[in-house]
DNA sequence: TCTGTTGTTGCAAGCAATTGCAACAACTCG
DNA sequence: CGAGTTGTTGCAATTGCTTGCAACAACAGA
């Protein structure tokens, strides 16, 4: 998703061009990644001098709901990445090293399809994760354990 | 889930019983279905006259962690139910009513193994919840929305 | 270009939930 | 049963995030 692109979508749904969602939206692209709320406040106030962390939240949100952006729930802090919608994905985080894995959407359909014909639950997956345990935290989970028994 | 079990399962982990403890399980086994923190403070400090917050916090994170209840998220507030071991069981949370409907394990066995066996990610599906939005609440929408049409 | 309307910001207060720490009490072992 | 050990509690402070509100500024329309 290009800047212009995503200001202009912005614009279209009503929304304001703020100097300060131009530079909150730059952040977040510049990250490549995932960045966490804090890390995009931190960078905005570095460039710009101020930034006040509740427009941080607020901007992201919003860029969330215009679908610039997508929310991923890393440990219990929220993060945020660039939605390149030829590369939509969901995310397995994992509860020990926080480290957050993309998963490819078709994982899942076949989940969603049976909620919405079964129940008429129309599940969220756009913001889908989920939390677990990862292969390299399970090995070390497995040597503190052998560990713990000796 | 019967209390002396409960309480059994905690002490052979290496936990304490106390009072605060003996009372908190109470609650919620007497509540039958999901309770929310605020509602077990209240309960628990109408029975007992005193009650501290941060205690029923930590109590019913401690009784998930050894497996006596199940930790729900509706809305962004934390929920709790005894697991009862024969009939457990998933959420499907509705974002619009806040409804919690039940989902049979069966949904999601398939989708567990997938992730385990393709990525080595085993999921924490003993506490999986999965927000949308309830076929009630979309056809109140749907009301809503041909109502702004017009 | 100027002006009014209305969405946005900054600030401070508020929320649910967590945490550090000293006083305390449940269990263990003699 | 009584003393020591160590997990637990109560309290207050703190965290991450949200919200109410008045001042402000982006956009539209004249």
């Amino acid at each position: 998703m290009h800047h212009e692109q995503a200001l202009e979508m912005l614009r279209r749904q009503g929304h304001r061009i703020t100097p300060q969602r131009v530079l909150l939206l730059s952040v977040v692209a510049e990250n490549g990644g995932h960045v966490s709320v804090d890390e995009v406040f931190r960078q905005a106030k570095e460039a710009h001098n101020y930034m006040d962390l509740a427009t941080v939240y607020r901007t992201l949100r919003l860029f969330r709901d215009a679908g610039i952006v997508t929310e991923v729930e890393i440990g219990d802090r929220l993060h945020y990445e660039l939605t390149l919608p030829w590369e939509l994905h969901h995310h397995m985080v994992c509860r020990d090293c926080k480290g957050a894995y993309n998963l490819s959407p078709h994982y899942l359909e076949e989940f969603r399809e049976t909620l919405v014909s079964e129940f008429g639950f129309v599940p969220d997956i756009g913001h889908f994760s989920i939390t677990g345990v990862c292969s390299g935290c399970q090995e070390r989970e497995g040597e503190a354990d052998a560990q713990s028994l000796s």
